[in-house]
DNA sequence: CAAATAGTGTCTCTAAGACAATATCAC
DNA sequence: GTGATATTGTCTTAGAGACACTATTTG
């Protein structure tokens, strides 16, 4: 007879059934500001996602959400923060989860279920860290974009790397969008679906600027805010409203950028 | 040397790292169309949320969030949708991913990761079932209200039994919200955080009409539709404005409901 | 008729989109 | 001045909240 709870926990044995592997997988992105075509005129941006090239089986050579294996004694969080701290050396400000991956035979390799998170890196922060070309890590910018019939096609491409994956939206009854992979081109496992969702879920959050601020250093001018609004949501907004709309999220400093070619712009930080 | 994916595969192993064991918990949610305090007045609605007494340690006669051990071969979602249906023998229509939770201790059993899912299921579907009073699984009426501080009471009554936790609303850099626990009350585990989760899941959602419908017959009167609002996100609505904005979700059909002492209510069921 | 809900019409206010106009710099 | 961006002002429109009003039934 057991009676008391600590006499039943000191006897407890969790592992008669067998269990997962878990791993939480990042989906990271950067909005870089390109090159000028013109010496007055602004830069254009890209939005860019980390991708690594797996260097073992399966899926070898072929690119990959960065992720791993959840340790004893830590969060998913705290996994997919270290995860991506190993690949690019920068903390990002925060991880927003976006999905579980558990469907069976996902992974080749045996029953392992997936954390999808994302995350958001500043351009100043991954500059300062530097660039290594030889690397097996590499930012890819992103195309992503729909027909009238559901059917997005993916668009990842580095130097002269291209990935192409097409992808169908569904709806969960509860509204939630999710991918199913029509082709996976030369992505790893399941992540072009994941890609999918996470673009998804980026972009459904960028609605409320509050994470667009993580993109951003921390003084920037109302353009370049707008410029990473539009450069997630795909999108082109009119600056009067765009200003209008963002005008109580932010607060003036008394600072302008000049040397431009045009007017000078004044910076603003993120209020409060 | 293994060249090919498929021998490698075959000499893999996963056993060598310790895994967590997963389990998916669901916050089942109804409305109740309670007693009317005259006879022709329109009845009062309840929110409900299924929990289960626990029948063993750990936290023996606390209770609990229905849930169980994922099992090898389904994904996290069908697991959810057996709990379920283990606990009402209903089939809810539809599960919504709320969250993970990985916090080590959070089960003193060991190394526990839960996937929570919110349901919804119809008054009707219940009712068909049957209610054993004697079951250890009992619908609880809800109340959940903040103050301006964040930090919100968490009312779960059924019968005589009364649970009361107090929790701390917090917000991740995205603008997400989870809540603190405070004070756990007759909660087992962190059910008391998951249930505020599953709440706060709820109400968001039930902004977008489309799940109210899971809480309602097949053809309804628009008063129902609204208190079923009503209840969930708790507010009143005008109902001019209610009628208003539902329109495009619903279409007529020529039945009424009558012998309410009052005018009578034609029913509408959803559109497409 | 009284009590209650069912259902409609319309005023106002606000937020977002469109667009015109002005301001200011580098060359 | 020219070419570009920066910044402001205002018209219009769509949608939500408020509220007054009418309609219909049962006891």
């Amino acid at each position: 007879m057991m009676d008391s709870e600590k006499e039943f926990l000191s006897n407890y044995k969790l592992s008669d059934y067998e269990r997962p592997s878990v791993t939480s997988d990042v989906a990271a992105f950067m909005v870089s500001s390109g090159d000028r075509e013109n010496y007055r005129r602004n830069p254009e941006n890209k939005l860019l996602l980390l991708l690594v090239k797996r260097g073992g089986h399966p899926f070898k050579d072929k690119w990959a959400l960065p992720g791993g294996f959840l340790n004893k004694g830590e969060t998913i969080e705290e996994c997919a923060l270290r995860e991506i701290q190993e690949e690019t050396n920068v903390l990002p400000a925060a991880i927003m989860p976006v999905g579980v991956f558990s469907q069976p035979g996902r992974d080749p390799r045996g029953w392992i279920i997936s954390n999808l998170f994302v995350s958001v890196i500043g351009e100043e922060s991954v500059k300062q860290m530097g660039c290594d070309d030889a690397s097996d890590a590499q930012w890819f910018s992103v195309s992503f974009e729909g027909d009238e019939n559901g059917v997005y096609d993916l668009t990842l491409s580095y130097e002269d790397v291209e990935l192409k994956a097409v992808l169908s939206e569904e709806k969960t009854r509860f509204g939630r969008t999710f991918f199913r992979i029509i082709d996976s081109g030369d992505l790893a496992f399941d992540h072009a679906a994941m890609i999918g969702m996470a673009l998804a879920a980026l972009r459904s959050e960028a609605k409320n600027y509050d994470m667009i601020f993580d993109f951003l250093p921390e003084k920037f001018t109302l353009t370049a805010f707008q410029k990473v609004q539009e450069t997630i949501m795909n999108v082109s907004i009119l600056p009067a409203n765009f200003r209008r709309m963002v005008s109580c999220y932010v607060e003036e400093t008394d600072e302008y950028v000049r040397g431009e070619g045009h007017r000078p712009a004044k910076l603003y930080k993120r209020k409060k």
